[in-house]
DNA sequence: CATTATATGTGATATTGTAACGTCGCGGGT
DNA sequence: ACCCGCGACGTTACAATATCACATATAATG
């Protein structure tokens, strides 16, 4: 996928995933506490964007207390602020962003019947969107680009 | 504004655009009702996004009476779906299409620090948008091209 | 007019997101 | 060791956004 980049975007998964996404927080002066390493696991072995609520359940769950959906939010703005996650906007959910550190604005493809989401990055489209806001006398700081529609599997299911 | 785009698009205001907006709802088999015609009206005179329930205050107090925010989303669901408005994903506003019957994917550019929201049509823009979509084996729908940032007036202030 | 479909009213409820404030633990200064 | 300040997290309350179920009203149709 989006191998059209032009640099390697190896998907680093599990326990790597959270390593590389540690060390981004950390470089980016926050602390990796137990309570976010949790929240990034978690939020990460969704296989598609989980809302603020889905986690806190999730979490929840994994740790027999209760995690109110409060520190989830504050945990998933810090993530958002230094990349570990997205937020996908017309879904009112979050990704956990597969390589920290690299920051393109992004592209995801939102399933209507499935809720799978894709990230793509096109640094060419993005470079455009960021253009035609600049000819407008705006100044942009994070585009928003997501496709609402079907993917492959809900569209043609053999 | 967008004057690049290959058909004219003058914006009608007022009474114009209201007219345009019947003509257009009428067009899609829709009925052009009183409460219909008011939402319509008191979200074109909004200067920024508008949520639903910012229009069930205002119609509300125009007409004296309780106007619940349930039938201003069924009202505006259904101009969504006839493009008389837009909604604008990363406000969880809506705005009056001020072209109706003419129905471009869109961009919109939204000031973080006070909410101005600049519509433009970039039709090259959103067909690679498309494009890369199709290409990744995902039929899209609707996308969704929004610019957080922070308008001219915003951002230097004279 | 009677029948049916569409539109709106109403109240309840679900979901998403913030605000305010308290507690805890950790590190630095004294 | 003690105090202090700070950041992280817990907890409660609440605000804002969105949907559901069902009653009533109004319009379209025969």
């Amino acid at each position: 996928m989006h191998s059209h980049a032009a640099h390697d975007h190896r998907e680093p998964t599990g326990k790597a995933l959270t390593s590389a996404a540690q060390k981004t927080l950390e470089a980016a002066g926050e602390q990796w506490t137990a309570m976010r390493q949790r929240i990034f696991e978690v939020l990460a072995t969704f296989d598609k964007p989980a809302s603020a609520y889905d986690i806190a359940e999730a979490v929840s769950k994994a740790e027999g207390r209760r995690v109110a959906a409060n520190s989830v939010y504050r945990i998933l703005d810090l993530f958002v602020g230094a990349n570990l996650a997205r937020r996908v906007e017309s879904a009112n959910a979050y990704v956990a962003n597969s390589h920290p550190g690299c920051l393109h604005d992004c592209i995801f493809l939102v399933c209507d019947s499935c809720g799978q989401t894709t990230h793509l990055d096109d640094d060419a489209i993005t470079a455009s969107v960021r253009g035609v806001a600049t000819g407008a006398g705006f100044s942009p700081k994070r585009p928003v680009i997501e496709v609402r529609g079907t993917c492959a599997d809900c569209e043609d299911p053999d």
